[in-house]
Order: C-alpha cells, then structure tokens, then sequence
RNA sequence: GCCCUCGUAGCUCAACGGAUAGAGUAUCGGUCUUCGAAACCGAUGAUGCAGGUUCGAUUCCUGCCGAGGGCACCA
C-alpha cells in the first residue's frame, strides 16, 4: 500500500514535469541506510528530456516534498540519481499490529481470487522406487501449490503416475517367473518385504530387457497385454504390484506432508491419447515409418519431430499427456494447469505444447511447464534403471540420524521432522531449472543456512513468548530502535506475492532465512524479558518474528514446531 | 552437427539493468552461573575469457572456452 502511494506521487511529479511514460521502478534498496524504498525514475526520464539525471532528481524532489503525506519522514537524492524515500516508524508499527492481528493469514493476498489452479507433482512410477528426484519434485509442487493458494486461488493437488509402460511391464515379466503360491500369500506381506520384493523384481527385469534382443520381445509382448488388459494373469500380478506400490506412496506423502486431490494414472491417460491422436491424424499427426509423429518443426524451428504412438500401436509419453491434460481439465475445470517436471523434458514438453495449441489451443494457453533440475550427487548422475538410486526413504532416514547423532538429546519425531525440513529446504532455497549438487554434509545441514535452523528460530520466539506469559505486548512507534527487523518483517507481503507471479519459493525461503538471522542477532544482542519499558514493543517483535516464519514454513511446505 | 540450460569466494547458493556483489559452509579468533549455543560477534575470500549496447552490466547482445541436458517409437 506504501507502495502504491509512493509510485502515485512519482507520477504526478512527472507528470507535472512534463514527463510521460516513465516504467520506472521503486524497490527497497540493499543498504537500509538508503531508505527505505528507493526509484530510478530520474535517471530513467533524465535520458528522454535530455538533462542531467542528479539535476532531474533534485526538480523530482522538489516536487514530491509538495505532496508527500506525513508518513514519509524524507525524500533524498542520492549516488547517481537515486530517490530515497524514508518512511515513519509508526508506519512501520502499523503494518505489525496488522501482521499480528491477522496471524495465519498474514503474508496472503488476493491476486488470484476466484482462480482455479491444478498442480501436477511428484508424479512418482509405480513399480519403480520414490527416489530423490521425486523428492524435489514433490518439495516443489507443494510450496508453490501453497504460495498459489496463499495468493487466493483455488488449488488442487495432482500426482500423475506411470502404472503402465516399459518398466512396469519388465518388473511384470520377472514377477511371471514366479510360483503360484508365492503371490497367493504376497498380499499378507508386510509392506516393507512386499516392497523389497517389487524392487528386486523390477531390477531383475531390467537386467534381463538389456542383456539381450531374446528378452526384449516378450517383455513388449507383456507391455501390451497390460495396456490391452488382454491377459488375465497379468493384469493381476499389475495390480498387486501396482496396489503395493500405490500404498508405499501414500505412507511418503504422509512424510511429507503432501495430500493429493487427484490421482491420474498413464493407465488411464494411454487410452485417451492415443484417440486424440487417432482422431487427428491427417491433420496434425502424419504416420511415418509405421509410426504416428508430430512434425513440431514445421510450426517452430527449434522444435523437432517426436513419435505420439508407436508402431506397435502404443501411445508414448507426448500422447499420453495430451489424454491427460483433458483428462485434467474434465475433472477440474481449471484456469492455469501447472505441470512440474524434470528438466530433461524440457524439448519433449515444447513439443507436446505445440501439439496442444493445434488440438487444444484454449488448454494449452492454460498450461505452464515448470521444470526443475536434477538432483546430483557431486560423483555425477544418479540412474534408477539399474538400482543403484538414492531413495527418499533412505535420505530422510539419514537426515534423520544425522540430526539425533549431532544435536543433543533431541526427540525422533522432532529428528524427522527436521530431517525432512533440511532436505525441502535444500531444494527450495535455489532458483529453479538448475541442477542441485547434493552434497550430503550440506545439503542435510541443519545449521546456517537450513530449513531446521528456521525450525529452530520459530521454536525460539514460542519459548520466549510462553515464557512472557500475560505481560503486554505493544507496538508503539516511540520504541522502533531495532532497524532492520521491523522493516525486513513488514516486507513478508510483498515476497509472497512475487514468489506467487514468478512460480518461485525460492524468494521465500531466502526472506525467511533472513529473517532469521535478523531476529537471532537481536535476540543475541538485546535481552527481550528484561522489565525494561520497551519489553512490550519487543514482545511484539518477537510475535511478529514467530507468526512471519511459521507462514513462511507453511509456504515451503514445512512444519514449524513449537518445541525442538 | 543442431537446439536448450548454466559458468559468481575453496565448496553450496543469492542478487526484479542500479548504489560498497550478499549468505551459509570451510578456515582463524571470541561469546553460555542470565529469555533455547541447531545460536551470536569478528576476520579472510568471488562475477570463465574477449568485445558490444547503456548514465550504469553478474544481469541484455555477439564470439570463444568449459559443464549439463535433449535431438523418432523409454519416461
């Protein structure tokens, strides 16, 4: 609101100048002592009337001292022809009172009100394992299904996974190998021996579909009785082994805290892709060499020609994202669909958008690709065709005794939870697309700049403020001597709401962390419960601190215990 | 060969074309009889190379070097 008022009184002072048309912007600058918002607009205009851009500014302030209200203290010029604004604390103490009183509402806006939005993540492969892949996926597609819905929209959570296909059909066919009985008593397993059983049925499988062309046939000839549901035999040993699956998933998303309102399966998706297809062949399909292709590059040079159904008559991953985007849209007519994937599809997905716009153009102009990087271990890639993968499991369960092992007399649930908040938080304090080196040592810390140190923080201001009891807590405006918190905290709005426009919680988690640092630096330096006269306005601080991060946590998708 | 990403302290990451390029970690040195030391305070340390656009470039453009991904029936 600050903001708006100010950039209002820059455009009339342009205005009154003489000036149009000036995109200037007016952003809080780095060093504090600058102020406290800070425009370019001189320097922007300065070039288009041919002045001096120091001169400009200085006409600029003159004409904004005329207008200003009392909350701003001071309109500056400043280095190469900055404005600086400065603001009245109680400005500052008004918006806290305000974050206060709206507790876990504080930081939303309402951008997105009345927006329907899908988010597809995680999108873990039956039969295969919940890697550490599906890990960031999931950490991501739950933070920004958060931040969306803290901007008003109506989000629900999608999980699209890939119960037929290659790989399931090779763990099918390793599982045909074995007795009758062994699946009549595999049911009443535990699921942590089913489990372990699917995994080496898959591995087996895989192993045997690459030692040589002898196997490959009849694992395709398997393939296809499974998409056909043509073999009685198969089928069933597919959903046992899908059903197995599917409750390993569930017990991850419980981990994590993750609850999905839609769960589509390629099952159902193969089906319907192919039809559209089928139905479009001649116009945007063209069947090559038995295959049916999409000519991507006849709309868009870039782009390249990608096979829809194959000449075995199967439909590959492009046709089943078309079944599935109507699929999608069918089941919740949404206004953005956001699909997030792995970075290696990236070219895949532009093609699959063009095919859309040819079928569906008001579907694919509601479709946004969000991809994020790989996960890699500083040794290179991590593969799960042969195995040898990271699973979530097993880095959540590490993090875990990483945690017991180092800090003193902790809880195991309060280990867990902070293992999992170390791990999200690895993956959501960096921008997008680029690939994560996972370092274990750094990557599970949980010290500086870490999801449990935020964890840990937040446990802070609860002790100090269980602590406080019944004593007053009070904003006042005569007692604002602590620079920096009260004006990082006011700023908890506006991150939000870019993190929601630019599909992006890494600015989240990079306010939060400072934040954190701010308020430990003060809690270091200052004695909070100390009876002095401004213990109220310090109190409030404190509140302000505690309600900020624990929205924060939530928006990244991590839980913020009271105790640790 | 073509297309897409990306090169910032020893390491892992920030920086909405702006002011003195920020953190964490590692290293060195301090701080617990006082609200939680998973913490705090201090020190050291960086934009791959060469041009260009701009009042101003880590950011935009071109070339080079380097890394990763993709380029027809796996996803």
């Amino acid at each position: 609101m600050m903001k708006e008022r100010l950039e209002g009184y820059i455009d009339e002072a342009l205005k009154e100048l003489g000036i149009a048309d000036v995109s200037f912007v007016l952003e809080h600058p780095d060093d504090m002592t600058h102020g406290d918002w800070a425009t370019n607009a001189a320097m922007l205009a300065a070039k288009k009337v041919g002045k001096n851009p120091k001169t400009l500014a200085e006409e600029i302030v003159q004409k904004l001292g005329e207008k200003k209200d009392t909350d701003v203290l001071s309109v500056e010029v400043a280095g190469p022809g900055f404005i600086n604004f400065k603001i009245a604390p109680a400005v500052f103490d008004k918006e806290l009172s305000a974050a206060i009183s709206q507790g876990d509402k504080w930081g939303r806006n309402e951008t997105l009100k009345g927006k329907k939005v899908m988010v597809e993540y995680t999108d873990p492969n039956p039969f295969k394992e919940f890697h550490i892949g599906h890990l960031m996926s999931n950490a991501i597609g739950e933070s920004l299904s958060c931040v969306i819905e803290a901007s008003g929209a109506e989000v629900k959570r999608a999980c699209y996974q890939g119960d037929v296909g290659l790989h399931v059909a090779k763990a099918v066919s390793s599982m045909l190998e074995q007795p009758e009985d062994f699946w009549d008593s595999f049911p009443a397993l535990p699921l942590k021996e089913r489990l372990a059983y699917l995994g080496s049925f898959y591995v087996a499988g895989t192993y045997a579909y690459e030692s040589g062309e002898k196997w490959q046939k009849p694992i395709h000839e398997i393939n296809k009785k499974i998409y056909e549901k043509s073999d009685k035999k198969v089928s069933f040993l597919h959903s046992l082994g899908r059903k197995t699956s599917l409750e390993y998933f569930e017990t991850m998303y419980q981990r994590l805290g993750t609850k999905f309102d839609f769960n589509f399966f390629e099952s159902e998706t193969g089906v319907r892709g192919k039809g559209i297809v089928t139905e479009n062949k001649g116009k945007v399909f063209e069947e090559s060499e038995g295959a049916i292709v999409f000519h991507a590059e006849k709309f868009n040079p870039k782009l390249h020609t990608r096979v829809f159904i194959s000449k075995e008559g199967l439909p590959t991953y492009e046709a089943k994202e078309l079944g599935l985007a109507e699929k999608k849209y069918e089941t919740f007519p949404y206004d953005v669909s956001i699909v997030i994937t792995g970075n290696e599809v990236n070219d895949y997905f532009q093609v699959l958008l063009e095919a859309m716009r040819q079928i569906f153009p008001e579907l694919a102009a509601k479709t946004e690709h969000y991809s994020h990087g790989m996960l890699r271990l500083p040794t290179g890639k991590m593969s799960s065709r042969t195995g040898d993968v990271i699973t979530a499991t097993s880095l959540l369960d590490k993090a875990k005794e990483l945690i017991m092992k180092n800090v003193e007399g902790v809880m195991e649930d309060v280990a867990k939870a902070a293992g999992v908040a170390a791990v999200k938080y690895s993956v959501l304090r960096q921008a997008s697309g680029k690939d994560i080196i996972f370092d274990f040592d750094q990557s599970l810390s949980f010290e500086g700049d870490s999801g449990p140190y935020l964890q840990y923080t937040y446990a802070r201001t609860h002790s100090v403020l269980e602590k406080a009891g019944n004593t007053p807590v009070a904003l006042d405006g005569e007692h604002n001597n602590y620079g920096a918190l009260p004006k990082l905290l006011v700023r908890f709005p506006e991150v939000v709401l870019r993190a929601s426009r630019e599909r992006e919680p890494h600015y989240i988690a990079n306010y939060l962390i400072e934040v954190a640092r701010e308020f430990n630096s003060f809690y270091g330096n200052t004695t909070i419960l100390d009876g002095a006269s401004d213990q109220p306005y310090k109190l409030a601080l404190t509140k302000a601190v505690g309600i900020t991060l624990k929205n924060g946590l939530w928006l990244l998708g991590i839980t913020a215990p009271a105790k640790m």
